[in-house]
DNA sequence: GATATCCCTATTTTT
DNA sequence: TAGGGATATC
């Protein structure tokens, strides 16, 4: 173990200095608030209700430490998206000519990663190391379970997928593997010790091979700072103030880190709301919260209850939805925003109809002078959206979607990433299997074999000795792969170029993978090739791309200097800490939110709710709740659905039933019959949804009279 | 040993 | 509805 010399920090310790403030807190702050941004050294508690300016707290707190001489590289702000670390800091920097830039943040995994790059070695891992996302991993697992034979008895082995979220789970929640079986696979009770040797031979794998999954970035960096006590007080030095967001979505394996982070200096802000919640999934617990002040001792506790974003009928849904719980929640948001539309409740016929309604209203609103960029769908899962996302589509509605499938997961971005790791770091062995099974007649045997040869055989992995196993069948294709990843790895190649070498080898690959549909996955490899020219390392763009994946749909809509910021579409998770104009939560039915999984588990109908709750609140002005009446499901044709019970007994001055219209439709009331033909397309242009905001204050609101001639 | 084809099943949320 | 497993064919 090294000899530590601890040098003098006196020049670093900040002033505390409030003489020359620059910014006046108090003015731009209330009272909580104020106190929150200005709180001294030691550890702060922010407990902050839905839409009470938690995040300008946090932005002023930023800027607050810096101006009285924190310097901004000492500072740690941990976000939940690297979005919102972004973003606060440039608004944290707008405040304070630009010197809150420097402050480092980003999510609990980013944050890890820079750590491990620095210490890798310590803990016997490669310092280029590969990070492995959900897929990869779980790609690695379904490798080593096929050889080493695992399944082979009569009961059914699980899938790769469920592998690796047994597993997964087991760390976030900071449990053995036996108690994380019997809790949540029982059904795989008896496959104990064969799954315990598979997540042995797992972690051998990674080591053998450097790789590191998504939770080994928070475990290993854990790992680190409680075995080795020099680099803890080295990366802890660093942090001389911790920031956290969104606290209540931590799982203890984070809180953790958190304690350990701030272990030199003690102090930690963390913001939070147990009202808000929702990732259970992955371990959070939203008790940590009120666990903060006994782990920390002498914890200074704020709480934020003025609401600034919603008007108070969308409050009173809100305390309505969360008074609900089991569990009762502390919360008493207020407002002096008193006027306000009551939040809707929309039945529509069919998926079709909810989708038509939206898009219809969602152009009513922006020619009201909403802009699409200020309106939200939001659903519980991403699959919700597609019936809006085809009409959005035919009305050429601009729309970016959060929550659905990302770039990088795309089957052939993850071809040409493999590629690139595999010059990144040539033990990657999940990489290279899939880089050679590209190759026309390489398949899993032929693959194993030339890794192995590559990566024990010769001196440099990328070229190929003489005797390597290989048949004439794909030997010129093996040929032209190693040049290109020879070329690849070359010092003076850009990332943009590394990528078009990259492409330009595998035209022809991926034109034989995806024969049918290649035209139309081509454009996302030109994407990938424009990405990469922001980025200044290989390593870098790789590791960017997997812990900020970009949305898929983002790249469809080609935004341009001059166009429209599109419609928001987003799962709930995904929205979280946004706020808009108005949202429209879709597909409030039971079973979707609360999700049918989720009634099994214990607590699961609270988090469920907690997650209706966070959609309701993100809502500024204007809020309308729309389900289907009917489903189509493969087997069964069309259904009855049920409304979403968080719903069903809300009384109509709280949550007001609007009924939709179609405007040519025969006057017929509800289509009970199954096969009720008379909504479907028959007509794309004179559908009437919903009557218009102004209709809804006086009575039944089902006059669908003043529905205007529509502009499409 | 690689690949084409067919059938079955499970189906949330994210770093 | 796709992705995985099993079977048939090259």
């Amino acid at each position: 173990m090294a000899r530590r010399i601890v040098l003098s920090s006196d020049r670093d310790e900040p002033s505390g200095s409030t003489e020359d403030l620059t910014i006046e807190y108090a003015e731009a702050l209330n009272e909580q608030q104020y106190a929150a941004a200005t709180a001294g050294k030691g550890p702060l508690l922010i407990v902050a209700g839905a839409g009470t300016g938690k995040t300008r707290t946090l932005i002023y707190r930023l800027a607050y430490l810096v101006e009285t001489g924190t310097r901004p590289q000492q500072i740690v702000l941990l976000t939940f998206t690297r979005r919102a670390a972004n973003d606060m800091t440039a608004r944290a920097s707008n405040l304070l000519d630009g010197r809150c830039e420097k402050v480092r943040g980003g999510t609990f995994h980013a944050f890890c990663l820079e750590v491990l790059r620095q210490h890798a070695e310590a803990l016997g891992f490669p310092r280029n190391f590969t990070v492995l996302d959900a897929a990869d991993a779980a790609d690695v697992l379904s490798v080593i379970r096929t050889r080493g034979e695992y399944g082979d008895g009569e009961e059914r082995f699980p899938q790769k997928n469920t592998l690796y979220s047994m597993f997964s789970s087991a760390t976030n929640r900071d449990e053995t593997l036996g108690e994380t079986i019997t809790k949540r696979y029982p059904q795989f009770t008896s496959l104990h010790a064969e799954l315990k040797a598979l997540r042995d031979a797992y972690r051998r794998y990674k080591k053998e091979h450097g790789l590191m999954d998504f939770d080994d970035l928070l475990e290993r960096t854990l790992e680190l700072l409680e075995t080795d006590d020099d680099v803890r007080h080295q990366v802890a030095s660093r942090c001389r103030h911790v920031l956290v967001d969104e606290y209540q979505d931590t799982n203890a394996l984070q809180a953790e880190l958190v304690k350990k982070f701030s272990s030199v200096h003690g102090n930690v802000t963390v913001v939070g709301d147990d009202a808000q919640s929702i990732y259970k999934f992955r371990g959070a617990d939203f008790r940590n919260i009120f666990r903060f002040p006994d782990e920390f001792d002498d914890t200074e506790v704020v709480k934020l209850e003025h609401n600034y974003r919603s008007t108070q009928p969308i409050l009173d849904l809100a305390n309505r939805v969360i008074e609900q719980a089991e569990r009762s929640y502390d919360k008493t948001l207020f407002t002096e925003k008193t006027e306000g539309e009551l939040p809707a409740l929309v039945p529509a016929a069919d998926g079709d109809m909810e989708a038509r309604f939206v898009a219809e209203m969602v152009l009513r609103l922006r020619e009201d002078g909403v802009p699409l960029s200020d309106v939200a769908v939001l659903f519980r899962s991403s699959h919700n959206a597609y019936d809006l996302e085809v009409e959005l589509n035919q009305r050429n509605i601009p729309f970016v979607k959060y929550g659905g499938m990302k770039l990088n997961e795309a089957a052939h971005i993850k071809d040409v990433l493999a590629h690139l790791k595999v010059v990144e770091n040539p033990q990657d062995a999940a990489s290279w299997n899939r880089a050679l099974q590209l190759i026309h007649g390489i398949g899993p045997k032929t693959a194993q074999s030339l890794i192995e040869w590559t990566t024990e055989a010769a001196e440099d992995p990328l070229t190929l000795g003489d005797g390597a196993p290989f048949s004439d069948r794909y030997a010129a294709r093996l040929k032209q792969l190693f040049s290109t990843l020879r070329h690849v790895r070359s010092d003076d190649t850009s990332v943009t170029e590394q990528v078009e070498a990259i492409l330009d080898y595998y035209q022809p690959l991926f034109e034989n993978k995806y024969a049918d549909d290649h035209p139309k996955r081509a454009p996302d490899l030109e994407h990938l090739a424009g990405l990469a020219a922001n980025h200044e390392s290989r390593q870098r763009f790789l590791s960017s791309l997997t812990l900020d994946p970009i949305e898929l749909t983002a790249l469809d809509q080609e935004t341009g200097e001059d166009d429209e910021p599109p419609l928001v579409l987003s799962t709930i998770h995904s929205a979280k800490g946004l706020e808009f104009h108005t949202v429209f939560l879709i597909r409030a039915l039971d079973g979707t939110i609360p999700s049918r999984h989720a009634l099994r588990e214990p607590g699961g109908v609270d988090e469920e709710l907690r997650l209706f709750y966070v959609a309701v609140t993100r809502a500024e002005e204007g809020l309308f709740i729309s389900y289907p009446m009917t489903q189509y499901r493969r087997g069964q044709g069309e259904y009855m659905t049920t409304p979403s019970r968080f719903v069903e007994d809300l009384p109509d001055d709280v949550l007001e039933p609007v009924q939709l219209v179609e405007e040519d439709a025969v006057d017929e009331n509800a289509p009970d019959a199954p096969e009720g033909g008379d909504t479907l397309p028959s007509s794309r242009n004179g559908e009437a949804p919903a009557p218009p905001e102004s209709t809804r204050d006086d009575g039944p609101p089902d006059d669908p009279a003043d529905a205007d001639g529509l502009p499409f």
